[in-house]
DNA sequence: GCCAACGTTGGC
DNA sequence: GCCAACGTTGGC
């Protein structure tokens, strides 16, 4: 079995695609296109279920860090933005009959009351080995363990400081 | 804007 | 298959 963990992050860019973008859609549910690595791809095509868990992750954001949670609620599928000429994703090299890339759908879960920056990620007990703290680590898929889930429900719920 | 850390491309 | 050049991501 490829399955491996029911919990995930996902980076977007807020200015982009925001948590409250995804908030304010009809229905609080969106595809997620336009994953263009392929190591991200192969998590999406083999290992993303229904039902699994995202933490929505803010990158290039000032701060950047954890806004809030979704819920994977199509597993995956061709990313139909490769096939659209007028899309930025669109990969002319894709063929319809052996689709390179792959989205998912998600549903908006909740907002956390502040962002959890990513300094505070490196700075947590238990979050040392997280894949996104991790030096390097571009990929736009992260697993997340049970453990680390734990623990950042734990951060969501307290006050910002003032290094926050 | 800088730059580290990749990933991709293409010449050979 | 090697590897240099180039492109991208994303924190700072």
């Amino acid at each position: 079995m490829m399955s491996t963990s029911r919990y995930w992050l996902f980076k977007s860019e807020p200015d982009v695609f925001s948590i409250d973008d995804l908030k304010s859609v009809p229905g609080g549910r969106e595809v997620w296109d336009g994953v263009r690595n392929y190591q991200a791809r192969n998590r999406l095509r083999d290992d993303v279920q229904v039902g699994d868990e995202v933490l929505f992750y803010h990158s290039s954001a000032q701060p950047s860090g954890i806004a809030g949670i979704m819920t994977v609620v199509a597993a995956g599928y061709p990313d139909p933005t490769q096939f659209d000429p007028n899309s930025k994703y669109h990969d002319p090299k894709s063929d319809l009959d052996n689709p390179r890339w792959i989205a998912v759908d998600v549903s908006f879960e909740r907002k956390f009351p502040r962002l959890i920056p990513l300094t505070e990620l490196k700075s947590t007990p238990g979050l040392e080995d997280m894949a996104v703290v991790q030096r390097g680590q571009r990929l736009s898929i992260l697993p997340v363990t049970a453990a680390e889930w734990k623990i950042v429900m734990q951060l969501a719920k307290k006050k910002p400081t003032a290094a926050n």
